[in-house]
DNA sequence: CCTTTAAATGAAAATGATTATCATTACCAT
DNA sequence: ATGGTAATGATAATCATTTTCATTTAAAGG
């Protein structure tokens, strides 16, 4: 079996021909030690100590830039905003819980070995059925936390 | 077995206490003729023949109003704009699959057996690992619908 | 049916996230 | 080092949604 070579952002960038860039690097680096799932502000005001230099604008476009690579993963739960995370082999691929007051996210991946099966079952049977190419799929669970059920 | 009787939306908003307006009828009547999940604007649209004097504002806040109490449902497939449905035990409950180009949905409902009690099971484990009280799922499937993958 | 009054409405402005414009700057191949 | 081109940042523009506030209306009582 042959093992892929893990591929950083920065190789990728340069495969498609972008350039590895100040921001682009600071912004990424910001993905890598922030973990979860931050949206632009929020990388925005994690780089602004370090880098105050760098605009929303960049941010926006780098984000787009890596999504598009595959570089990072975008979420939308709802909220408002989009979020993302650094797609790899770790990150990927998860369920949500999410609570609806506070929007504290947990990820999960410790599926249960049914759940993957049915999934993929659950897909042929669609893909058939409705004529669609599927490609992916979301399952995330809503509701409260500990706290946010407390605090009620 | 008591049979609860159906409200509907004209009582639910008697029963909180809500004035049953002209603009109110005429944005619910939209939902139901329309079907499908329009968006505040499609709803904004489809009045404006036969209400033009109807505001965007007061679409937004009649919807906002009835997601509160339950009448409407919504729905965010990441297209940059909420999706809203009547909630009504017809509707209720149902997973989509979403053309990730046209922005087509389809709603499903006709779950496998294995579908709705794995779910349940994958939620109750859920709920004690992360101490989570969880209220609703969403799984969605994305991909392309066959005119789309055919257009390519 | 007519009055009263709080709730509902509409127009317009405000907000907040995201995108486009455009002049300036900085990679990086030569 | 340097030139060409992609990348950047400031600013303005969009677009969905929310807020404000003056005006209108549903529905309760007489």
């Amino acid at each position: 079996m042959r093992r892929k070579r893990i591929r950083n952002w920065e190789n990728r960038l340069r495969e498609e021909g972008y350039k590895i860039t100040t921001p682009r690097k600071s912004i990424l680096s910001v993905f890598e030690q922030l973990g979860g799932h931050p949206n632009a502000r929020e990388v925005f005001n994690n780089l602004s100590s370090q880098s105050p230099d760098i605009g929303l604008t960049t941010i926006y476009r780098t984000i787009e830039l890596c999504v598009r690579l595959g570089i990072l993963k975008k979420y939308d739960f709802g909220d408002g905003h989009s979020r993302y995370e650094i797609a790899n082999e770790k990150t990927d691929h998860h369920h949500h819980i999410i609570c609806e007051k506070c929007s504290k996210i947990i990820e999960y991946r410790d599926f249960l070995d049914e759940e993957t099966t049915l999934i993929k079952k659950i897909q042929n049977k669609l893909e058939k059925k409705y004529d669609f190419n599927i490609k992916q799929h979301v399952l995330d669970f809503y509701g409260l936390c500990k706290e946010c059920s407390d605090n009620k």
